[in-house]
DNA sequence: TGTACATCAGTGAACGCGCGTTCACTGATGTAC
DNA sequence: TGTACATCAGTGAACGCGCGTTCACTGATGTAC
């Protein structure tokens, strides 16, 4: 049984992705976590054997955290709204609301930064990213189809690649938004999909104000 | 006047350009960028003085090209059309028949991969890629406002944010792509965004192939 | 209840490799007189 | 036209710092008998 480790455990992983978040995973010496977190070297290698093995942990907590936002908002979405079309504008709605509060960039996505260092990691880390992003696309596609049954859309679409359009967009608003130091672009973005939901499947914006 | 060293000192810049996409700046050693040029460590330092200084050159070439995509490709869309709400679907529909022949995905961009390693360069090098990202913005949005000028789109939009989306879609879908692997995900994903200009302006498909 | 031992969590010095950078040098080509 | 010197392009050995990793050790807490 963990007697008190965990603390110190979450205090390097804290540490390690603020970290590689602003200067990607290389660039971070371990020297630098360790500083940060407060601890010491022997610390840091008793609680992770390796710096990969750091990462791939970096990975899984992320992807934990991604898999749950996903479902509390969309969760939330459903109890708003019985019509699909709908629930998935709701489903923006959240995010664009958290996503209007930020006055500085938000620091981005460690899949994204992980995604340009890759082939230094192990390859059931590159999985979990994958794995996740495969979450997003089918929970969000099987929305998407749920709507299309219900009215068809006004263009011919494909359900996975409309599904992947909302990842598409949080990455690139994240790197958008940093490299042109402009926090409003990441809900910027976010509308102009939920724009082109709206067009596609017939809304209003009123609906949304309705439902929420 | 340079004798001959711009062959070498090109071979260096591609052979970095290459690694970097593919594992990140940091990951990636002088060792490895000379065994690739074909060159010794001493012809490295010759050409660059430092690691940085490289960069520096690598992102504005990268500046540079990709200046010179955007003119090329909206040039040919104004030649095949005088209506700029078309000639924005022919610009997109322009990548979008590139990107359709990638069977591999895309390395991806430069400038994203130095997003997330941003503060190990130095200022006037993420004032490149910043600078770089504002020729599309503006570049678009003029179109933007120009064809707003003529049919008032299906909903109101603001044309730099708009200009932005597709800088936006580029960035995710490259990482998308990466990371699930799919080579497919880019051309999709620039569909998209075509058919949200479509919705927008109320344009039809047909008018894409009759223009092209 | 006391004692011996095991485990947990953390320490900090040491190691060795690989990294970015420096430097004295070479040989070929261009220029001055 | 021949000679002396400068510049260009490239070489490869050497350097020293910082990195990830190892290891013998400590002290506190839990467990067995």
């Amino acid at each position: 049984m963990a007697r008190n480790g965990e603390k110190t455990h979450k205090a390097i992983m804290d540490a390690a992705e603020e970290l590689i978040m602003a200067q990607g995973y290389s660039a971070t010496a371990i020297d630098q976590i360790i500083a940060r977190a407060g601890i010491t070297k022997g610390t840091f290698f008793y609680h992770f054997p390796t710096k990969v093995d750091l990462a791939h942990e970096l990975a899984e907590r992320y992807a934990r955290r991604d898999t749950r936002q996903l479902a509390g908002k969309m969760e939330a979405a459903e109890q708003a709204t019985p019509d699909p079309a709908l629930q998935l504008l709701l489903f923006l709605e959240q995010f664009i609301d958290i996503a209007e509060q930020w006055t500085t960039p938000y620091p981005g996505c460690l899949f994204a930064s992980f995604c340009y260092e890759a082939g230094l990691f192990e390859d059931r880390t590159t999985e979990v990213m994958r794995d996740s992003m495969l979450v997003w696309r089918t929970r969000i596609a099987d929305k998407l189809r749920a709507a299309a049954a219900r009215s068809e859309p006004r263009l011919p679409v494909d359900a996975d690649s409309l599904a992947d359009a909302v990842t598409v967009v949080f990455e690139g608003a994240f790197i958008v938004s940093r490299t042109l130091d402009d926090a409003r672009i990441v809900a910027q973005q976010l509308r102009h999909l939920q724009n082109y939901l709206r067009l596609l499947f017939g809304l209003e914006a009123a609906a949304i104000e309705r439902a929420a």
